[in-house]
DNA sequence: ATGAACTTAACGAACGCTCATTAAACATCG
DNA sequence: CGATGTTTAATGAGCGTTCGTTAAGTTCAT
């Protein structure tokens, strides 16, 4: 059989190994652990890749393809700096509630990702969003070096998304400290009150 | 022989274990690799510990050992807040950046760790250090929640050192933008714009 | 009848781990 | 002090299993 509904096999294949490489790692998933997700036997994956890390290198770009667009489009949008940097923020930490998945390949890939993967990560992925965050960065805090405002805003949102799992263990918490749109709102309640009161000094 | 110098078989073998355990992770290192770093026989290793696991383990506590005390020493030094703020941020930057295997580790056992490893990790390693940062946090900006802000101090310095190796293929990087104390010195600047200009009105 | 999709079977290598054995270090006691 | 037994640390061989991968054969739609 070709194709079940809209979905080749192939991409079935792709779909079905993306969470087990999220979850337990390149080295922690087998090919005959994914044949028994797609319900196939090891051999006949090879047909499709042309060997493990084959297989992975694809499920990495099926898992991280398209995800950039929506960044893009977020802070694209006309509106005032801020304005454009609330949806901005909004779409990352909302995004990658949904998709815990993708929140897991990412730092595996940057733990694991050699040269040429990360390279590739960071032109083919986050290259437009990022050079978007840019220029907002440098309407928005010019007395500060824009790469790191950039990389600051991301990190205001993905380091409380990447640490949800274990922040539940330290004092303070509770379980609305741990919800995407929460997140967001007190990245912007920082970044606002930094940019608008900090740079007009 | 027991000892060589001050060091046991057993620490020799941990010693050289977490750097594999960090470039590779748990999976990613046999016991056959951990032997040969230390030059034995792979045998020769259940001698020290029971299995895999409980070496991995016991490198776990030996990596993270002693690493919150400087933390907790930083903060408590006396001062303003923002330079008890400003000690803390640098001895994180700077302990981070001395320290990759460490920082490493952090990362693959916040992706690997199950619930009561990660609870481990974060009441022996991290609760002390946080406690006094949620304080601190408490009287630097009390108009917002402690734990968020607590979280958002540590991702302005772990975000930047994290993402290093990929952010070098990002727009508007250098190398200066790896290097601890520009990371302290850039996430000290937003900060303290934050907190003295923002909480005050 | 041809080729794509898949199965069954199996290969060699590597895996975690156990075993019997040994050499050295240590402890005990006549 | 020296002989004795005990403990410790390590070796090399090898267990059973799983790994990634390959080869040959089967099914089946075109």
């Amino acid at each position: 059989m070709v194709t079940q509904g809209l979905i080749s096999t192939r991409e079935d294949i792709l779909e079905r190994a993306i969470p087990l490489f999220a979850r337990l790692g390149f080295h922690g998933v087998s090919m005959r652990d994914i044949a028994a997700e797609v319900e196939m036997q090891a051999a006949a994956l090879y047909h499709h890749f042309a060997d493990k890390e084959a297989l992975y290198l694809a499920a990495m770009a099926y898992a991280f393809k398209d995800k950039s667009v929506v960044l893009t489009q977020a802070i694209a949008i006309p509106g005032t700096p801020l304005e454009r940097l609330n949806r901005f923020v909004e779409t990352l930490a909302e995004g990658m509630g949904r998709d815990p998945d993708f929140l897991a390949l990412l730092q595996r890939e940057r733990i694991d990702g050699n040269e040429t993967r990360l390279k590739l990560l960071a032109e083919e992925v986050f290259a437009e969003p990022f050079d978007a965050l840019l220029t907002l960065a440098k309407e928005i805090a010019p007395a500060h070096d824009s790469h790191m405002v950039a990389i600051s805003i991301c990190a205001l949102v993905m380091y409380h998304m990447e640490t949800a799992p274990m922040r539940r263990f330290l004092p303070g918490w509770h379980t609305t400290l741990d919800q995407p749109k929460f997140i967001a709102k007190h990245a912007m309640a920082l970044l606002a009150q930094l940019f608008v009161d900090g740079d007009q000094k």
